[in-house]
DNA sequence: ATACAACCTCTAGTGACTAGAGGTTCAAGA
DNA sequence: TCTTGAACCTCTAGTCACTAGAGGTTGTAT
C-alpha cells in the first residue's frame, strides 16, 4: 500500500490529476487510512498506467471509460475496443493531414519576410489578413 | 453597415463567437443602433477575417492580439510578427512529429486485432495496458 | 399593424486539467 | 515520546476558446 504521491511518481501522473480521475469515475475510489489519506495497491497502479498510456495516445476520458468497461467483461468480444482504437487512428490521421497543410502555409508566410521590413508592408501580416493569398484550403 | 448575423455569414464565424471576440478585446466594441444592436462596416469585416484566418492557422487569441497590435503601429519593424509566425511553425512541426509517432503506434495496435477475439486476450487492450509493448517512445 | 426572425444580456457548461487557500496527517529524526 | 515539516486533505476558482440556453427586445417584411 502506498500514498498518492508515490503513485504519482511511479506513473508520472500529477497528484491533482489522480484525484481528478477519481472524481470523474475513471479510477475507483481509493481505500483510506484512518486519517483519510488515499492508499493504493498494485491494481491501482496498473489501472492508472493504463489510463496514462491511453491519454498519451490521445484517447479521451470518455473513450478510456469505455475501454475500461470492456476490460471488466473479459468474456465479451473486443470488437468495441477495436472500433475505439480505429476511430482514434482516423482522428490522428486527419489531424496530421490538417497540420501538414498548416505547416506548408506557415512556412510560406514565414519565408516571405526576413523580419526587417516595416509592419505596413510585412508579408506575414498581409498573408494573415488575406486568406486568398493561401496556396491551399485550410 | 450590417448586422452581426450578416457578418457571421460572410466570415463563417458564429454569432456568439463574434460577441466573444469583442468581449475579450480582439474586436473593438461595435457601433450600435438606437435599439442597441451591433452594426459593422468593411473595417470590421476585414478585422474579423484576419482573426478567423489566424485562428484557422492555429494562432492563439493572445498571439492574434499581438499581431493586431503590430498592425496598428505600421511604422515599426515587423520582426515581432515574424517571430510569432516562426514560433507557430515550430509548434506545428512538433505536433506533427508527435502525432506521427502516435499514428504508428495506433496502427500497430489496431492491426494486431481483428475485433473477433475476446476482451481477455485482445491485443488492443493489452497494448494499452502495457507501455513496454510499444515500439517507440511517446 | 403585426408577426417573427434575429438580436440583446446573462449565466452556466464543455474537457482535462491546474492553482491556491486553509487546514490535517504521517513519518523520520532528536 | 515528541516535534517538525513534507505531504496529504477538501473546496473553490481559473484556464482556453468557445457553446448552449433562458428570457427578453428590436428590426423588417408583409
Amino acid at each position: 500500500m502506498f500514498s498518492i504521491g508515490t503513485l504519482a511518481k511511479r506513473t508520472k501522473v500529477k497528484v491533482p490529476t489522480i484525484r481528478y480521475y477519481e472524481e470523474v469515475g475513471l479510477l475507483a475510489e481509493a481505500e483510506r487510512t484512518e486519517g483519510n489519506q488515499r492508499r493504493y495497491n498494485k491494481a491501482g497502479l496498473e489501472r492508472l498506467s493504463f489510463i496514462r498510456h491511453a491519454r498519451d495516445l490521445g484517447f479521451s476520458i470518455e473513450a478510456i471509460s469505455s475501454l475500461i468497461e470492456l476490460q471488466a467483461y473479459r468474456d465479451r468480444s473486443c470488437e468495441a475496443a477495436t472500433k475505439i482504437a480505429d476511430a482514434q487512428l482516423a482522428d490522428v490521421r486527419s489531424k496530421i493531414k490538417r497540420l501538414k497543410a498548416l505547416e506548408k502555409e506557415l512556412g510560406r508566410i514565414s519565408k516571405a519576410c526576413d523580419g526587417q521590413c516595416l509592419a505596413d508592408d510585412c508579408s506575414v501580416l498581409a498573408s494573415l489578413a488575406d486568406h486568398g493569398l493561401c496556396d491551399s484550403e485550410h
